[in-house]
DNA sequence: TCAAACTGTTTGCATCGCAAACAAATCATG
DNA sequence: CATGATTTGTTTGCGATGCAAACAGTTTGA
């Protein structure tokens, strides 16, 4: 009877994957969580998403909420919420328009400040979780995933 | 003054990415949010984690729920509530092991008969969002994700 | 001019997931 | 063998994220 050492004492006891392993929209979600993870512990001012916003909005200053949300690809009333939130953190403004119906969406220094520290630090995030493939991998990958999402 | 045909009526106006673009955070999270729409509107039983959940348990009869917890990079506490409401919908029960601490988790009749059926539309929908990819291109984008999240 | 469309907003709801505290069971170490 | 430490499933409370429907003010278009 051999000694079992491959057979590990508990949770290292790999486990099948089944079909799982195979699939695209698998591998993308847990790559995803695992991001997410590292994005919330070395940034924890803003979730990714919500940068991403404040970034989009410096792109493009005085852009309207509905622009900003179907650029995003959210609904125009859950955009209200997270302005809201980012505003009353003193981050961003809403100013009247021309059209009195829309907001125009500008950085406040606050934001602009904010901005620009989280983007030293998204950086070093990227850096971190890419950093097992070479750069030309990095590039690769940015263009598949560019392919899923048609924008 | 020229006929401004070159800039649309409203939404088709492309706005500036900053740097938004390069990053692969914000493209993994446009991915996968494209994903879950199109798994969401053609598999409606089922959300896409819990698809993964029941096809990990078909390839790991009698699981640990905490071993199943891990495996998803789920909270254990997490992991009783999702059991619950699949377990209600008579997809999976939980057998007491001889450690009594333990649930064992299996597939239900019903579980793996609708565990055979998502699984082929889960099939079509890979089809689908992948449509962009040549079948090298879909093997690299596998590839490359695993890099990302170490198992 | 006046109905249709657009914009931001409110309200209600659903999903997903974590953290802390607990009881029962098992393990480990004296 | 005894007993403190650890593991397992569970409960409870909470937060974050996002959609859908309904509304009022505004603009547009026929």
């Amino acid at each position: 009877m051999k000694r079992r050492s491959p057979e590990p004492r508990r949770d290292e006891a790999r486990l099948a994957q089944g079909e799982l392993a195979g699939l695209i929209g698998y591998r993308l979600r847990r790559a995803q969580q695992e991001l997410f993870r590292d994005f919330a512990a070395s940034i924890p001012d803003i979730s990714p998403g919500r940068a991403g916003l404040l970034m989009l909005i410096e792109a493009n200053p005085g852009i309207t909420q509905s622009r900003l949300a179907h650029a995003m690809a959210l609904d125009r009333s859950t955009m209200v919420g997270v302005l809201d939130a980012l505003e009353s953190r003193g981050w961003l403004e809403r100013r009247k328009g021309s059209d009195r119906r829309t907001n125009g969406l500008w950085l406040t220094r606050a934001g602009r400040i904010l901005l620009a520290r989280i983007k030293r630090r998204i950086a070093d995030h990227e850096a971190r979780v890419t950093a097992r493939l070479s750069s030309g991998e990095r590039q690769r990958l940015l263009t598949l995933l560019s392919k899923l999402c048609p924008e």
